[in-house]
DNA sequence: GGGGGTTGTCGAATCGATTCGACCGGCCTC
DNA sequence: GAGGCCGGTCGAATCGATTCGACAACCCCC
């Protein structure tokens, strides 16, 4: 068997060198045919190319490309406790949609990432195992995460969109506290005094219903806070109720709970954290027999279009979320030049629609 | 100079190499001592450990692991054309949820894949340089795109539920037609016989409006197909309009089109090819005031609950979600332990709710 | 015709880990 | 007491590519 020449790899298939020596050059050579850097004749290229086709060789290998050029072309997206629930609202997938557009542009694909749900345990292997030359919490984030240590501890340079508001994180910010003070600011130009408040889940613990003093001190997810503080920057609301998912379903039973008392008790207006939970409680009015907005003014979060809501058209807090994804994914890019952690803030808009008006006449 | 120990890296991070130097062990220990395989003395692990706690080690590179491991952990997901479209269907997100669990469950994360639009240009730069140990085509595929050639082409094993169906892939099939065929013939044992159907699009190419012969002939998405053919199992419809995407809009503007003619032309039942584009089909029926099921019978297919429906009830084709995703990763799996393609079947059961009933009487 | 510049090719080092085989003591056993 | 085995450690090869520096051949021009 001498001379034979050397023999295609038992395991698995072709690689550079297999092709170099079908094509009768060197590694480098073939290497340089492939991509192009540097001067290579052209009937060599053509043997080399011709090479690869005869082996099935279907360009360099990712993973070896990868650990020669220190970066993988994959950025990690967190998103919120159960993908069923994130993918659910419509501003999450909006925003994702944006941002993967944005990274695709540069040649960047999305592993997804499922938020832990205990901030006791550790994190799922895929943050430490996954290849990932950058993460970004999509949809917020607490500090104390596991995974955030774990991500900074590999050197992963971490990019937040209204937190975890870490030292060493990029963040988007959102003048949520503005914008929802501006908001309550209409109602109480509305007439309202008496205001309810929808939060997003304060914590990944499933908690639901009236948020505790002692477990607001305790602090919560950046975006929640904020909220929540733009409220009390107004005024202070007459109850505050948390809900365990952002869903409409989990919107709708806060606003039975929250609305479903003797007329001169029930608040006149509520304040939801999302258009998701704003449309929930506009289900939750129907099903209580309460006219938007003769009886409640209602008002979300985020801009996203809720066409199922018709003829209502919600008064809400827009989003810019085709700037937000593209700030994240320059803000990622910054990173992934060597750029130190930096932020930005995107801002929000009240939009009136028809489901806020004059308190009610008792 | 001489004497000085080897330095730290000037570039980056700490390796394994200057954590086994500065613990004084040779790398093969400290890899020892990392990863647990192989006999170390408890002291040595300490000094290793605490060596890389000095240095800031975090563990072994993920993409160094990857290139000695041949495999990284990651299973590249393709979803359909855009993201807001795709994740904007309730069963898409359930059924990618499930995925993501059954494959988190086996230490594996998901990468995004966009579906390439046209068909006749090159894939996405991901499709050839994102590392991936697997491709799994979520919601269906057609034979001829080049994203497909270029995985098969890297040797990514291509695992597809509902198509692309060809040689080399593992297949997920779905009894859409059988099921489909089931549900044509629940109307007409009601009495219909005037059926108009509302597909997905037949090709990614943006066309809506009646399907043609001609573009029936050219082929497309094997759900699509198999459904549609369900129909004609049982009779010829008066009508297939095309959607030019799964969304309860196109659904809404589809059923607008389909019943906006006089009620003797007008057709008796409405079958659908997802509960999404059903529910824009009850929509329209309120539009145009007709009452469902008294005027027209609405069929969707999917099984989620749209409850923002209420008070109807969708008579829809129920696919068991959960199976379907935990079968998908099963399939993921088998190709990744080295077993050549295979296949299986879910089966889809018939779930008649309150949108259909009998024929009118004209 | 020789010096200098260009072009094309190659060898070797490198990216950061894992793992096989070899080696060396020390302990047990016969 | 010698041989065998085992625990512990290390060196070197390997995964599949890229890239730098060296080198040979060739052309141009003076």
């Amino acid at each position: 068997m001498v001379g034979g020449g050397p023999a295609r790899r038992a395991s698995g298939r072709a690689t550079l060198s297999d092709v170099a020596a079908a094509a009768g050059v060197s590694a480098s050579t073939a290497s340089l045919a492939f991509s192009g850097a540097g001067p290579v004749a052209t009937a060599t290229r053509e043997r080399v190319l011709a090479a690869a086709a005869a082996l099935g060789y279907a360009g360099p290998d990712p993973t070896a490309v990868s650990l020669r050029r220190g970066r993988c072309g994959v950025v990690g997206v967190v998103v919120g406790e159960r993908l069923r629930d994130a993918f659910r609202d419509p501003y999450v997938v909006a925003f994702l949609d944006g941002l993967v557009d944005e990274l695709a542009g540069a040649g960047l694909a999305i592993l997804l990432l499922p938020m832990t749900r205990d901030l006791g345990a550790p994190p799922a292997d895929q943050y430490r195992t996954a290849p990932m030359d950058a993460a970004v919490f999509a949809t917020g984030g607490l500090p104390g995460d596991p995974a955030l240590a774990v991500l900074t501890g590999r050197g992963v340079p971490v990019v937040s969109v209204e937190g975890p508001d870490v030292p060493g994180a990029s963040v988007v910010r959102v003048d949520d506290r503005a914008g929802t003070a501006e908001a309550v600011r209409h109602l109480v130009g509305l007439g309202h005094r008496d205001v309810a408040v929808v939060t997003f889940q304060w914590r990944l613990d499933g908690t639901e219903g009236p948020l505790s003093a002692r477990r607001r001190a305790g602090g919560g997810f950046t975006d929640t806070v904020n909220r929540l503080d733009g409220v009390h920057d107004v005024l202070v609301p007459s109850l505050v109720w948390e809900c365990r998912s952002n869903t409409a379903e989990r919107g709708r039973e806060a606003g039975r709970r929250v609305l479903d008392v003797p007329a001169d008790r029930r608040p006149t207006a509520v304040v939801a954290q999302s258009d998701v939970l704003a449309a929930g409680v506009v289900q939750a009015c129907a099903d209580l027999g309460l006219r938007v907005p003769q009886d409640v003014s209602v008002v979300g979060f985020d801009g996203v279009s809720v066409p199922w809501l018709a003829p209502h058209v919600l008064t809400t807090l827009v989003q810019p979320v085709a700037d937000k994804a593209r700030l994240t994914a320059e803000l990622v890019l910054a990173r992934l030049t060597g750029e130190g952690p930096s932020e930005t803030t995107v801002h929000v808009r009240l939009r009136p629609g028809t489901t806020t008006g004059p308190v009610p006449t008792r």
